[in-house]
DNA sequence: GCACTAGGTTCCGCAAAATGGAACAGACGG
DNA sequence: CCGTCTGTTCCATTTTGCGGAACCTAGTGC
């Protein structure tokens, strides 16, 4: 283990429902010794990792991760293009969109088209979740080969709300759906009472893979109202497969060129 | 030399003007020889501080930089409780407003509020620049000791436009100027053509510091609307210093008691 | 086909830094 | 005044990181 591996392991306990920490906590969290804490804390606070209020003492993400975290334009014409796709889509319905990409089985939101339906934004960006109760976070994984799905869901599978895939089969199951159709969709999981559709995107040149998904209230919506939000998905995601040369639009596009 | 200092100079060569660097430029940067490069970037690499864009080979910072990014100062009720007000005053003024740290003798840009007014935003949150240059950087310096203000300023003061103050007595003169006034301003500065108010707010039990500014364009504001701008900012001022137990709006009211 | 170069990785002996148990220190609470 | 809770410093031991040199791989010129 090397000392940046233990800097790191402090800098991930961090996280939108632990904001900041105390000396304790990440002692407690990462199992360390007080006195390797201590070091490590010291010398993150002195690089500018963490800043630690003078009051509180508490420790908090620094400076510098802002800096860094503003010039975090991964995947930048890919998203760009898509979160613009997005922005159309989200004013004609009113609903709330997501990007998000994948980390390990985690998925990490990226950014948020707020809509104008009154359901708050409930994950804001930056927000870790299992990749296996979402919508885009099925639709990841469904793009993924049953090798490295397997190689990524932890093996002793992990406890999930009731409406999302409840074991690995379950799971393999609902992502060879979304194989099919090319749209994932999600209810009652994550949230209780939201609902959301989403698919992937890969870009052809990179091989990047963000989720693109538009969630509503399943109580607030029609199922007339769900099918115009896979119309437009559907829509969205054609285009923006053809303008990121992402291999699955070509594989579809083949298709439906021999089946006319 | 620490494994970590070694990273954390990596880490630093990023910035706006660099969002993305090859190994070359990693290496031409930190002055490092191929190896120790090559097993850093390596580290960062792997534990999600760098990404590396498989077209390119070139590397960004990752995706947990994003993460930790999001969560800087996410609680902070200073950064908050001004943002609110700066809103309001760039509301009715329409001019853009500015929010800013200091680290070292550098400011750093935490949130922008735009205007209605067409004036583009030039500086991004995160953006960098020479406290000595701009308003509220000048007005926080101003906030500290004269022996503190010395340590921060290069011995061989930097090259600045013709408007800023050309050396450290004439910096200091300025420094007093805003001790006196409470107010910084600024005109045809770090950009042309480019004017800004400002001042300095600390948070009475943290001690912490930020630099408050609304910017606007010199040529299409008049005298009389640059002196509703100070008025407005000497307003907000007041307010948030009492909100946030600022010391220095106990000192300015106890003065006000005095004369009265 | 061959030499040359740019860009990057691996190897390995040595020096330097991290590690963690234990002793120490400060702040509260009774 | 003593225990406790929290965090820091010390120091012998171990592990890492370090960097020069050798090596590897593509591309380029001829």
């Amino acid at each position: 283990m090397s000392a940046l591996t233990n800097a790191i392991d402090i800098l991930r306990c961090f996280s939108t429902t632990r904001p900041d920490l105390s000396f304790a906590d990440v002692q407690v969290l990462t199992g360390k010794p007080k006195s390797s804490t201590s070091r490590l804390l010291r010398s993150l606070r002195d690089c500018g990792l963490l800043e630690q209020d003078p009051h509180s003492r508490r420790y908090r993400p620094g400076l510098l991760t802002f800096e860094l975290g503003r010039l975090h334009r991964a995947h930048d014409d890919l998203l760009a293009i898509a979160e613009r796709e997005l922005r159309d889509v989200c004013a004609r319905t009113g609903h709330t969109g997501y990007i998000a990409v994948l980390d390990g089985y985690q998925q990490v939101v990226l950014r948020i088209v707020p809509g104008s339906n009154p359901l708050r934004v409930v994950n804001p960006p930056g927000q870790r979740t299992p990749a296996i109760v979402t919508s885009n976070g099925r639709a990841m994984l469904a793009r993924l080969s049953d090798q490295d799905i397997r190689a990524r869901v932890p093996l002793d599978y992990p406890k999930v709300p009731a409406n999302s895939p409840q074991n690995f089969n379950e799971l393999m199951a609902r992502l060879n759906e979304i194989r099919r159709t090319g749209i994932s969709d999600a209810a009652d999981e994550a949230i209780e009472g939201v609902g959301s559709q989403g698919f992937a995107l890969a870009s052809g040149e990179s091989g990047e893979l963000i989720g693109i998904a538009v969630s509503y209230s399943v109580q607030a919506t029609t199922e007339i109202e769900r099918a115009n939000v896979r119309r437009e998905l559907n829509a969205m995601a054609a285009k923006l497969r053809r303008m990121t040369g992402d291999p699955l639009g070509q594989t579809i596009e083949q298709l439906a060129g021999l089946a006319s």
